[in-house]
DNA sequence: ATTTGTGCAAATCGTTTGCATCTGA
DNA sequence: TCAGATGCAAACGATTTGCACAAAT
């Protein structure tokens, strides 16, 4: 466990209002340690055990839907049984590995959505979500 | 029930090579007789009990799955818990109401997007879905 | 008669919650 | 100290499945 991530981790915690507790700090720093990353509570918590340390799976899900809170992740919704948390909150779009019910990001640049319709009397759009499903050729 | 449109989906399940039981002929006339709808199974099952009918649950899903199979209508996993079904099978998109956990069309020739990038090597785009969410204004 | 479909209840899967216990400031 | 966090197990909602019974060709 990386010292210098978890410190910095700490603080976004500190500032988000968490307190940074250990399974905080272990889950935080699997999280954004490495890179954006896709992961569902499962593969978290199976994570956090394969690196010895002591974490229940609610604590998991809590903890992933605190970070949403936060602004530190953002939830998809895809399709697939699955939730994915992704730690790239910034806009972008994604690759759907149907077989592997996995997630790649399409970088932000790529994609572009032209003739949007109105949406209907008194409502707002509040996000668009392209996902481009993918099989084996 | 109308007899009319219950010949017609009899047909289409022949073609299928579904046996038009009672509850298939039910479920089809439910799906098929009032334009394009999205439904839950739940939903669905709900409107063959209101209608006076005997459906288990259970037959609704794997009707729903048949139906499937047999690209009589098309699954949506767009988020929210459950799943949706959509008689709809062309290539159109939607709008996702939030609150609702409802779906709306949009007409195929409203979206285009532009600047889809290469899929990864040895994979093909199987569909290109695009969810634009809305919320109260 | 044989194959296929159905209903029910139990099983499964992902996720959430209640509550007693523990922990960090 | 003591609000806030955690773990466990039970509760949950959506969906699937196993199996005895019923219906369609």
């Amino acid at each position: 466990m990386d010292l210098l991530s978890e410190t910095s981790i700490s603080e976004q915690l500190r500032q988000a209002g968490l307190r940074p507790t250990r399974q905080r700090l272990v889950l935080g720093t699997l999280l954004f340690g490495q890179g954006d990353r896709h992961v569902s509570a499962e593969l978290l918590h199976a994570e956090a055990v394969a690196a010895g340390e002591r974490v229940s799976l609610a604590t998991v899900y809590n903890t992933l839907h605190q970070f949403k809170r936060a602004g530190l992740v953002r939830e998809l919704a895809i399709g697939g049984s699955k939730t994915f948390f992704d730690t790239n909150v910034s806009n972008h779009n994604h690759f759907f590995i149907e077989n592997e019910a996995r997630l790649v990001d399409i970088p932000s640049e790529g994609i572009r959505v032209a003739g949007l319709p109105e949406p209907p009397d008194g409502m707002k759009i509040t996000h668009v979500d392209v996902v481009v499903r993918l099989s084996q050729k």
